[in-house]
DNA sequence: GGTCTTTACCAAAACGTTTTGGTAAAAGAG
DNA sequence: CTCTTTTACCAAAACGTTTTGGTAAAGACC
């Protein structure tokens, strides 16, 4: 460990509580227990404690927070594990997290796993030694349950200690199906996420029941596998041009998320299919960028901050003591936008012919 | 302050050095020495050390980081301060510090002060008290200086022991214009950034000063000042239409970033414009999602990764008693894609007809 | 004026480390 | 066999808090 060089720039003298103790002709213990108002410092007369603030006010006293962590076992910090600090999706929960906590004097700390299985077994127990109180999991699957309480934005595993914080999924797919039933598709291509991302099972389980109910027939053919692990819209161009040089037939497209619709739409676009002329494509989370794509997303809603906001609440509840459920569900949207039209016959036919012309 | 209720679910004998000692038969003294391989450990015959080493990792012994931060004065974690966690920039940013971060066993605890005077008062003082040991500053214009060692992404102001890290806005000036130039422009639509955004100033100086150079006049009735304290693209999208109401003459649009490039846009195929047939469109960062817009936009890439790279480098470096410079210089880079485009005698006449039909 | 309460504090231990000054015991020197 | 050196540790203090058991001094009471 290199020598502690590191310092002030300004040695102003750091006052502690030892300092202002003896500024006052006090102790550190008397100092301290009017400072933090504990019930003994009804012990103390009024004009004492006036002494007292007016003497941290001015020189300025401010409480070591570590000295602090170690004597109470109490860090005030939490941990943050996600595969990294994505563009859409985690930037916007981090955003929401840390407003929540910073209003509770709380921080965290964020550790990026990049999905790679050591990292995920070595990170938690880093941020164990930094005395995180509990965790919040982001797009994590988690093998083994963590020693600490922890809240899961889109986990499913049921684990011990662990609240799960999930959207209705199967509400999400009978918006998005009876959207597109209603305008008449029928060949619709599906994406199942990558199988890595911790809501692709759910939502692809949501989604075939919801075609079931709704008469409509997920065709293998049309079944697309995510594989590629990235937020960014590269996660589906590739796909869609290998998909289309097969020539299926279909005049939808359920992506997976924003991202993977956005790339989809370029794949379309470049092979010469409008949007939604010959394809109507349904995104899924609404990213903030999405009502600005050209055309604008059609998509579900995920009420991103609204989990981010929950799942920081739930997690101090708990560590506060309180009972907690195991499971919240939250609501999703259909936003309509741009990219979903009608699939009249005719559109199906002059799609026919592009297609067929390649 | 609440009763400290919290902790470990299963309540493993928490193993501290204490414990650990005692079980080899020997002081926490030593077995710190030996852990630590400090030179003193040398005392140790190889025989006590292996036990030590091999009692460590049998009970799991794992360092208390907040009393070893109490001790050594070294916290290994770093604040950043930035207005949000912001869907591109700061996503991006945040994602490449803490990566890098966390290879060197460094921590960081953000505060977004939403660029509230008060906060921005308040939050350095917090993360202090939280020990950090540095800054990192991201587009935030700094009133005072820190009383720490700090780094500031896309800052310009000279203050005392802080580094900036910026981009060099004069060449990446002369590459959209130079870009729009050849492509026959003359009359482009420059939006100035919001006055709180830390680089408005510097790139604004840049522009023109490079339009001089390249004998492009910047017409105040041309100009177009952001306000809405916001990254998305809604940053844009009313200033244009407000501006388009105003039926002047342009064929090229050098927004202040991909963000407000895209609101552009949006306002502008709004309008029956086409991009970049009537109008070509410049944006600025190359954010993850600038490629895959409709149309693709020609950007001027901000090496966002180095830059923050670099910072959280610079900042370790001086953390740990190096020089470091109180500027570095990063190359921005001309991304060509479809957003831009000639702007013929033809088009313009075209785009007169379009805007005089309004 | 002695005893009992109350008031207004103090002293010391503790949290889990690291660091430094010692020191018994063993080994080596003569 | 004594004296010195080396070996292999230990003991205690310190970091900045919080907490708890005390305790002098002042006041109340008879």
């Amino acid at each position: 460990m290199p020598r502690p060089r590191v310092g002030k720039t300004k040695s102003s003298p750091v006052v502690n509580l030892k300092v202002l103790a003896d500024y006052l002709n006090l102790t550190p213990g008397t100092v301290s227990v009017v400072l933090n108002g504990v019930p003994r410092a009804s012990e103390i007369p009024q004009e004492t404690q006036d002494r007292i603030f007016a003497a941290a006010q001015k020189l300025n006293y401010r409480p070591n927070h570590i000295a602090r962590s170690l004597k109470n076992k109490r860090s005030f910090t939490i941990g943050i594990l996600a595969p990294e600090v994505s563009e859409g999706y985690g930037a916007l929960l981090l955003n929401a997290i840390g407003e929540y906590l910073i209003q509770q004097r709380y921080f965290y700390f964020v550790a990026t796993h990049r999905r790679r299985p050591d990292l995920l077994e070595e990170y938690p127990k880093i941020l164990m030694e930094r005395s995180v109180e509990g965790f919040i999991i982001i797009d994590t699957a988690l093998e083994k349950p963590l020693p600490l309480p922890a809240v899961a934005i889109s986990g499913h595993r049921k684990l011990p200690d662990l609240t799960n914080v999930v959207l209705d999924h199967d509400r999400a797919a009978t918006l998005a199906l009876q959207h597109l039933v209603q305008f008449g598709h029928k060949r619709i291509v599906f994406m199942k996420g990558q199988p890595f991302s911790a809501d692709s099972e759910e939502r692809w389980r949501a989604i075939q029941q919801a075609a079931i109910r709704l008469g409509i027939r997920i065709l293998p053919e049309l079944t697309l596998q995510l594989t590629m692990d990235t937020f960014s819209p590269l996660v589906a161009y590739p796909v869609m041009q290998e998909f289309l040089k097969k020539k299926q037939e279909f005049t939808a497209v359920f992506a997976y998320n924003d991202f993977s619709a956005i790339g989809a739409i370029r794949s379309l676009l470049e092979a010469g299919f409008k949007v939604p002329e010959d394809v109507s494509v349904v995104g899924f989370d609404d990213v903030n960028s999405a009502a600005f794509q050209n055309p604008s997303l059609t998509t579900i809603r995920q009420p991103l901050q609204k989990m981010a906001e929950i799942a920081a609440q739930t997690l101090l509840d708990r560590l506060n003591g309180r009972e907690v459920p195991r499971e919240i569900l939250v609501e999703p949207e259909l936003i309509i936008r741009e990219s979903t039209g009608l699939a009249s016959r005719k559109r199906l036919n002059t799609f026919r012919e592009t297609v067929r012309q390649g």
